[in-house]
DNA sequence: TCTATATATGTAACAAGTTACACATTTTTA
DNA sequence: TAAAAATGTGTAACTTGTTACATATATAGA
């Protein structure tokens, strides 16, 4: 591997003036730089980004932490995620907590030992002081732990309530809505801007907790089977509403002339299934760019535009719902 | 952040003394180590790495190169690649080439500028030389694109062979073998073991092609129709047979009554929905574990037990076959 | 024409660790 | 008891870049 030395020995100048050249700072006579670029060239030199690291104090390293990676909508996520962190010139570390305090912490110090320059982060511990220890900064998804950590969330209010909407207008009467644990902000406020159309309205909702992850089939299956005559459903995530819809059928209920169904993320799979997933789309590439435009406003010490980022979410018609005219 | 200096000025030691400390390398006193870690717990210090790396060459990080995150395969097979890292004592990078060659040019780079200590590759692009260029340790997984990169893929030969043997236990007489794209190996395997079986039996087969990303929905729609009498479908992934099965349903065929089917990688998925699918299970923890596990031993200068290992794949009976007694 | 400023380049310190080597002391061995 | 080996510790060179500072020349302005 060809260093700054080999490169300033072939094009007879200092390692400064390479150096110089390379990050296109300072003053550089343009017939010495053609020279350097030749040497760059025919060594096929790329400079040591450890070394450029440590002087610098910046690693060029962004890293997300995530409670998990197989879940479909933080696939989705990620996906964005990586292509947008790449995009911007930074490289990214994935770090899966699987919610366990002890990963968590592994992590932690590894952002110190590598001076990593950000941290995306999805976490459902709270934790909250050591990740500010750092002094890194942080942009925080789908959460809003804490009014010291910027965020960038779906308008989840927005989502409940837009399903409210959909639900009533299509002449639901007796609702069931399967939505996450809800301990998280985010299932608050889709319950919030739920209840918020349904209570006007006047009409009764049924209020379950699920898990995110693996939500139980059965627990789906025996809520509903108690509620013979519901005739609509809001489900906090696709897989829920997968679920669901799949108990329905087994009771020989249709979808969604007996009852209808709306999801929420806006997984791949809401679109392959049959019938096709009326749900509530949270824009994973909305939220992906959104989160690296700040992450990069932060790491170059400029101020956010809005500290508590929302971004809106949008209905997503489908088939699980009844076309209204 | 303390440096490796503050703790040596607080111990009353030199920084060679600290580092052998904290190496737990060469002859240090047993009460000058405990002062040691005396000043290293109270100033909080944790070694720069970067520092570390420098002067080893070595990184302490493991790129991963996938072709895609969002498939259901893939995110399984991240989350155990990533636990098994760190585990590992190493950091992992996550770099997705979406089948772009610029992309991926882009992080070959990368990864000789952070002295990647190694590369986990899921790649369709055939730049093998550029990867061999750069004198990192690989392995690649999934796929066994020259003699000259170390190997850990599941038996697909064997998986199209358990797949074709019990389409034939199970009386199937005509078959549709809607594979991956014909170019990959693996597809290749699958299909001989598959057809070994078939031709050994007389039985016909009727073979298509499909991308593992979003495999047509409307094409396998119209490939089963075209076959009214098929009895037994095997598909080179579960996403495919779930679509074939959602087909089937809409021409009132009855699985496993009527048609049967199997499908292949066992994702979560393919348990959750219903029917619940039979399918050939890739171990994604069998194959995680297995690659970081020569990912070391390579690093280490060590030799490979096996240069391209095959994982055993198992039959996975569920309810899209009929079973045999 | 004489500063002041812009252009051009090199030297050496610096980032934060590791380790070869030197040297001192203690313990073991013959 | 002298030599050899093991133990313990520090100094300084080394990893590969960046950049402050010094220095030299060219150009511009007064």
């Amino acid at each position: 591997m060809a260093t700054i030395k080999d490169v300033a020995k072939k094009a007879h100048v200092s390692v400064a003036t390479v150096s110089r050249v390379i990050n296109q700072k300072g003053y550089v006579n343009e017939e010495t730089k053609q020279l350097v670029l030749q040497a760059i060239e025919e060594l096929n030199y790329v400079p040591n980004e450890l070394a450029r690291s440590l002087f610098q104090k910046k690693s060029h390293i962004v890293a997300v932490m995530m409670p998990h990676l197989t879940s479909y909508y933080f696939s989705d996520l990620l996906e964005v995620i990586e292509d947008e962190t790449i995009n911007s010139n930074y490289r990214l570390m994935i770090c899966n907590s699987k919610d366990d305090p002890d990963k968590e912490s592994k992590y932690l110090k590894i952002f110190d030992q590598y001076n990593v320059d950000g941290i995306i982060l999805i976490s459902n511990t709270h934790r909250i002081d050591d990740y500010l220890a750092l002094n890194i900064p942080i942009i925080e998804i789908d959460h809003n732990l804490s009014d010291e950590i910027p965020s960038i969330t779906s308008n989840n209010f927005l989502g409940g309530k837009l399903a409210a909407e959909k639900l009533v207008n299509s002449g639901c009467k007796n609702i069931i809505h399967f939505r996450g644990p809800s301990g998280l902000v985010t299932v608050q406020d889709r319950t919030s801007g739920f209840q918020s159309v349904l209570k006007a309205k006047g009409i009764e909702t049924h209020t379950y907790d699920l898990a995110f992850i693996s939500p139980d089939p059965l627990d789906i299956e025996s809520k509903i089977n108690a509620h013979l005559d519901v005739d609509g459903i809001f489900c906090d995530s696709d897989i829920i509403a997968i679920l669901a819809i799949q108990s329905l059928k087994r009771a020989n209920k249709r979808v969604p002339e007996d009852v209808q169904v709306i999801g929420f993320d806006n997984i791949q799979l809401s679109n392959m299934l049959e019938p096709k997933l009326t749900t509530i789309e949270q824009s994973t590439e909305a939220i992906g760019k959104a989160a690296l435009k700040s992450m990069m406003k932060l790491i170059n010490g400029e101020e956010l535009d809005y500290f508590h980022q929302t971004i809106d979410v949008k209905l997503i018609e489908r088939s699980t719902t009844k076309k209204v005219f």
